[in-house]
DNA sequence: CCTATCTATGCACCAAGTTGCATATGAACT
DNA sequence: AGTTCATATGCAACTTGGTGCATAGATAGG
């Protein structure tokens, strides 16, 4: 299970409260990972609970008590064992390629209704991760640090797969649209 | 729900049984989509329960019995109410990115080799792809009946996929491996 | 006053996915 | 006989993701 290890990673880049968590996921989430705050309060519930993670609550003035988590030498060991071991095959599911698969069933016009719509989302997307890269990678990757590197990796990823969706999505607008003509 | 959906479409295209959508999943997933016995058979009762599908009971000879599923009229309409609506951006989570993102902690050695597994994996997918579009879809797409154009425009996206994937991948190895040099 | 936003945390329930286990018959192989 | 595979179906428990709702204090704006 995998958030949990993505949190055993930002806590153990800096100690870290779930509040933080949940932002830094904000940002992150544009690239490979997505989880909402009662995901986070929850698993840093339970990696504490299994000593993984230890925290200190801290008073604050005029702000909410607040927990700040670290990673214990358990939680570093557990990481490291997770990181050494094979992954799986991720789950790539897409509800548009069931409508693709189901297209004749229910019609080709709305095909490329839902085709549009789901280009306009890639589009945005594209255009948000390219904002990030101009923002924060504008240096040569050679240039980087070690850790900004396999960031920017992740975010390369991103990067190429929107644009090949979008190359695929006007490929495919294509081929409908010719049959179109033809009936 | 989307698996609610391709079962819908399956059993809309030609009256099925579990075992028999079971199967086709065994293919089907190699494009776009995953579903175990368990929850396939779940999903079949809840559907008849719901009055989407209706079955009939069949006893076989040196066979267990099978249930034959069909669609029903509200099955239908349910199913056209789902293809008309707007999708929400699927979920595109891998590991491998968490492994990326905390590449330092986790150490660059140890995720060159988490790479090469991956890529592995990949490759091996990229062939069962083209094997699969070498024997089925040899024919020109504008050739091709419009049900098979849709599911050969799945396959498309899949190949793309697994290629810029590998670019990726090829690109990330010369990026982790300079810095190896340079330390 | 009310509403909205921010900081900060959390309970509860449901949905969807995963894994283990099960029944039963028949055929083929060791 | 036991094992494996195929056909065919299904229960159960747990995990992981998603959504709704909640508490509390402070600040700003209508």
């Amino acid at each position: 299970m995998s958030l949990k290890h993505l949190i055993l990673a930002l806590v153990a880049q800096k100690p870290s409260t779930g509040y933080e968590i949940t932002h830094e996921f904000d940002a992150v989430s544009s690239f490979f990972w997505r989880a909402t705050h009662q995901q986070i309060y929850r698993e840093l519930a339970a990696l504490a609970e299994d000593g993984l993670l230890r925290f200190k609550a801290v008073e604050q003035k005029s702000k909410p008590d607040k927990k700040v988590y670290s990673i214990t030498a358990k939680g570093r060991k557990a990481f490291a064992a997770w990181f050494a071991e094979a992954g799986s095959p991720p789950r790539q599911t897409d509800p548009l390629m069931i409508k693709f698969f189901s297209g004749e069933l229910g019609g080709i016009d709305e095909l490329r209704n839902q085709l549009r719509l789901a280009r306009a989302a890639h589009e945005a997307r594209l255009k948000r991760l390219e904002a990030v890269e101009a923002e924060h990678y504008g240096e040569p990757v050679a240039e980087m640090p070690r850790w900004k590197q396999c960031i920017y990796l992740t975010l390369q990823l991103g990067l190429a797969r929107e644009r090949v969706w979008l190359e695929w999505a006007d490929m495919s607008d294509r081929v409908l649209a010719k049959g179109a003509r033809r009936s």
